[in-house]
DNA sequence: AATGAATGAGATTTCATTCAT
DNA sequence: AATGAATGAAATCTCATTCAT
């Protein structure tokens, strides 16, 4: 199905993808047009079809490919911490640093779910699942350990991936704020949200 | 010939926004069709313009009563409470409640802005900021006071609107949890992530 | 077909008369929409139809009710007029007055016959071909008498009345001239360009 | 699934201009619907727009081009030729042809104007201006020189617009008589009709 | 007489997609 | 790989008209 891209001229597919995820961060996906997209790449509507095969088989690889890359820079960003608190903070960190670099695919990837077609569909959840199982995991390990209390562990997750996912749709990169005041920001409020009274104490680092 | 009995008079305007509410929650606004709205009502296409102007003006109003109320609500829940702390409290517990009772409602007027007209935005943007700013308020107040220690109180603001906001992606009324318990998990992450170490102590009632 | 007015209210009736005349003659009775009408008129749309039976009737009997009016006054004007010299000035003068003080009325009779359906356009074309057999039947006496030459009596009626229907169509009557300078200005115009060399002579009056 | 043969290619422009300009004179402007058009041409409605941008656009083209024709080939028919006498019957003569000739592309850019909205209107208004001023002045210049009389220079200019002008509203190529005898009917009521007495008599030549 | 709400047809325009060149 | 021109479906919106109240 999805074109083999040879090894010639693979900077036209690059710029629909580009302009692509602009207008969608945009407009959203029903709202842009293959018009608009052309003309943003600067060739004709029925040139995309050399590049792309459906407007949905375009959305759903970039998403599925944001999902791949997402999972597996956690993967990479969790890879030998040990301890739920650290790992929490290494999550925390991630997350939100990822949702200010990459904030057009992540928005994307977040609000355009809807105009996936049913199989699509199923398939990003997965992948998204997947990823929400990451602090799910952390959180219970956590909350087996006593370092943490939440009053329900599903919820916390999805309360705190809503806090962390939130950066994308306000950073703005020549804000008033560094991206490491805004991970400091987070981290606080999601580590304090969460640790007992105790636990915390002594190494209070932030 | 006859139209459709039942469908006549004054009902058919709150039967459109009812409808269009739920095929704006499930599809988008871009991707929800007057046919579709029409449909749902049980009337013609043409009979919808016995009552709206515009698509553009529908989803205005919708969104703009909607935003009326909720100020008016929010106004309703603070009146009369003092402190910081106790002000946090209520604010989470209206915000997160009105979140999961009118879900529908919110859950359009957070992700469909994008389809608003320029004069409509503006107009809704500056009702939305008069609402953070509630929560921004009372964060500075909790700051001023040393009863909260956050990174930067706008970012604060922010990442606490969106983790609350957050539950009117998932609640469903017949889930596995209450309202109360859901209130209750959010109304701690919130408090314990913004709170200092001491002037929780003595008076943790969570 | 046509609706007997009851002996109170007719007023409404001259109001739509009125006003339709008005946006005919500005948009064209196609661009006319009942819905302008009605408002106009400071009425429903469907309150139209208490006076009138169909759009299509309404622009029939306003024209048919105009080419009554204009035949039974060019017989007035001509009533009594000997000689083929002055039943032409009786004949241009009436016109070109005709096309000032009543532009609406006329303008719409001459241009928005096509849009009559068939019967009805029959029906207004008789009328008007009376009409302008009248200025044929002068043309025609003159050039038996020898008083008038020109090239071909039918293209020589259809030139005249288009010359002075004309007047419809830039007359102000707020305008620089008065009624009397554009009447005499189409008489000398009429007169001199079919009169003969000699008959012209002795009883030059304009 | 396959296209229409023998409709694809550059002619399909061509075949446009000509069913529009062809609907427009028999039904107005308003009345043409582009179903009908895309009909006549034979394509689908959605296909006109490959290439026209707006119905209004369709019909400003069609009439812009008309007023660029005409007066060019106006500027051609007067060059050279001095006299007012001669240059009006230049005049007369090339516009009553052209009338006759053209009489679709006249008769829409002379009663369809009410459909050009306000910036193209005013820019074809320009053009008939231009176009007016030329007979106007030809008008002037025998009045300065006494060879025509006039009641009124702009009255008596609008007169013999709208009666040469008329040509176009009868004018069947397969009628009674030839376009000679036409033009030789108005050029006589003309000349007549403007001519002093005395100017005229040693070359009539009509 | 007037109204509000309905109808059914139709208007212009946009869309994603196809395909011969 | 790009283009221009086609398709067929669908979009929003307008229209004249009807009719119970």
């Amino acid at each position: 199905m999805s074109r083999t891209v040879g090894s010639y001229g693979p900077k036209t597919m690059e710029a629909i993808r580009k302009a692509c995820l602009r207008l969608i961060f945009e407009h959203g996906f029903e709202a842009m047009s293959l018009r608009q997209l052309a003309a943003e790449v600067g060739i004709r509507e029925g040139s995309l079809y050399n590049h792309i095969n459906t407007k949905q088989e375009l959305l759903f690889e970039l998403i599925k490919e944001h999902m791949e890359e997402v999972l597996q820079q956690l993967e990479a960003a969790l890879a030998g911490i040990e301890g739920s608190v650290e790992r929490l903070k290494a999550f925390v960190a991630f997350h939100v640093n990822y949702h200010m670099v990459r904030k057009k695919e992540v928005f994307v990837a977040n609000f355009e779910l809807r105009s996936l077609d049913a199989t699509n569909y199923s398939e990003i959840v997965a992948m998204r699942q997947a990823y929400e199982k990451q602090l799910a995991d952390i959180l219970e390990e956590g909350v087996t350990d006593g370092v943490f209390i939440v009053g329900d562990i599903r919820v916390a997750t999805f309360a705190v991936l809503a806090m962390l996912t939130g950066v994308c749709t306000w950073y703005r990169s020549n804000g008033r704020l560094g991206r490491d005041d805004i991970i400091k920001t987070h981290t606080r409020l999601v580590l304090h949200g969460l640790r007992t009274g105790d636990g915390t104490r002594g190494r209070r680092s932030l």
